[in-house]
RNA sequence: UCCGGCGUAGCUCAAUCGGUAGAGCGCCCGGCUGUUAACCGGGUGGUUGGAGGUUCGAGUCCUCCCGCCGGAGCCA
């Protein structure tokens, strides 16, 4: 007998087919018990009969503890009456591993810190089933944008010596006989130098912020994928942060539709992520701002509140350009006509969920760069090899980050960015 | 780090003004052939986060500590 995934079940409707899985949950009657079967792909329910199962079977299994892991042998067919429409009429039921403890994670109505420390089972859930493929689907997506476009990986790395956008919020670790080594806040520089190279690069990976901050948009550790292509300017760069990012709704829309659905998300909110995106610059935000009460000076930087206040005046994710220069990092390219704001943009999403992405173009000129880092009180010596890339063959080129849980919890309207990962690390949690 | 809130059965919560510690779910036993968080009957379950204090009497009031949640700052 063949051994289907529940996900392939609406090829084999008449066959008798082996599932390999796990029980969710199950209800019993006296004579017939329909238990919700889960196997990593897909959840549908198993009916057991006593009719079917002879006596002595049925009642070894009619009341199976939830996570009881089962080999089910039986026959498909379409039933209006079971959840999803396809239901397995079982055959013979194998038990592999029956716990002797009840399963910690019943009716849906535990407490948050509860589900956390359970984070290694609560994942088994129906909600975070869905969460997770979702995740996939949008790595899949940034994967498939950047490889469409013969756009080149670069691993950048983990450990790095003390440089990055800022000093301070840098996780320390002993590195042998060296000294002092930190984890990557960002990959743009090493990203910087591989464009040089290969021409359009980016990565996907973990990075860190040693930050206490304790909000429902941030991770300690979280992912970012990284794109950096040289000769771009900050038109460039904002027309492939839009085209990446409705690259990656529509592909989500396409292919992970059921689980949008079973999160409630508002599917024609989605819909509507279409190039191009608004924009509007910092100086008009602030005077939006303003407008709308809020009690912010030019030069300031902005707030939760104020992201979700400009975002929510549009339906699409907005670009937000020309921030002064002090409010930003070292290494953007300052505007032309405009010597006080920086070729620079962040994409807020819809919705309140906040900046999804930072980019700017990168100062090329060799000079300016140094007056820069001097000008942020920046040790010169760590950026030798970053001010390199400047002496030959120096070239405009821009790049961005985009925040992989942020659009996540964006794209799957979740309150909170910890379900986006499996394994979340925030404040006060490194386990499981 | 700062501001606010919470901590009671395995879980989610209730307990009036300071006056006998409760419910639902889970679990165990029994019943039920179409359940959808199944349902019905019975049973099981407590150092009220910790230490100290006020009081005839503290889950409830006070002090300190611990843990968690929400928000701010910073950022993606």
């Amino acid at each position: 007998m063949e051994w289907v995934y529940v996900e392939d079940l609406k090829d084999h409707i008449g066959e008798s087919v082996e599932l390999r899985g796990w029980v969710w949950r199950s209800r019993s009657s006296g004579k017939i018990s329909f238990v919700t079967f889960r196997d990593g792909t897909g959840f549908v329910q198993v009916v057991l009969e006593r009719e079917t199962l002879g006596d002595e079977k049925f009642k070894s299994v009619k009341r199976l503890p939830m996570e009881t892991s089962i080999v089910v042998r039986g026959k498909v067919r379409e039933e209006e009456r079971a959840p999803g429409g396809v239901e397995i009429l079982a055959e013979d039921v194998q038990v592999v591993h029956k716990p002797d403890e009840p399963y910690p994670i019943t009716k849906p109505d535990h407490g948050i810190d509860y589900l956390f420390d359970r984070r290694h089972l609560w994942i088994r859930s129906r909600r975070q089933f869905h969460i997770l493929r979702l995740r996939d689907k949008v790595i899949q997506a940034i994967r498939k944008f950047y490889w469409e476009r013969n756009f080149v990986l670069i691993d950048t790395p983990i450990f790095t010596g003390a440089i990055g956008e800022a000093a301070g919020n840098l996780f320390e670790l002993d590195y042998f006989d060296y000294g002092k080594v930190y984890l990557a806040q960002t990959g743009q520089l090493y990203l910087e130098a591989a464009a040089l190279a290969l021409g359009k690069v980016y990565n996907l990976g973990p990075t860190f912020r040693a930050e206490k901050s304790k909000t429902r948009r941030h991770l300690i550790e979280f992912w970012m994928n990284e794109a950096e292509v040289a000769y771009y300017g900050h038109e460039d760069n904002l027309k492939l942060q839009e085209d990446l990012v409705s690259y990656i709704v529509r592909y989500v829309l396409e292919h992970g539709l059921e689980h949008l659905e079973f999160l409630g998300r508002d599917i024609k909110k989605l819909e509507k992520v279409e190039p191009p995106f608004p924009r509007i610059t910092y100086t008009e935000a602030v005077k939006l701002l303003k407008k709308k009460g809020f009690d912010i000076e030019w030069g300031d930087d902005f707030g939760g509140d104020e992201e979700t206040a400009i975002a929510e005046e549009f339906e699409k994710p907005v670009f937000v350009t020309h921030y002064p220069r002090k409010a930003k990092a070292f290494y953007m390219q300052p505007d032309p006509e405009n010597p006080d704001v920086v070729l620079c943009d962040d994409l807020l999403a819809p919705e309140g969920y906040g900046e999804i992405i930072g980019a700017s173009e990168r100062i090329a000129d060799y000079n300016l760069l140094v007056e820069r880092i001097k000008e942020f009180g920046l040790p010169l010596e760590a950026y030798d090899w970053y001010l390199d890339l400047r002496k030959w063959g120096s070239v405009p080129h821009s790049g961005f980050g985009l925040g992989v849980e942020r659009t996540i919890a964006w794209i799957a309207g979740l309150e909170h960015i910890r379900e986006a990962i499996p394994f979340p690390r925030t404040l006060y949690r490194v386990y499981p």
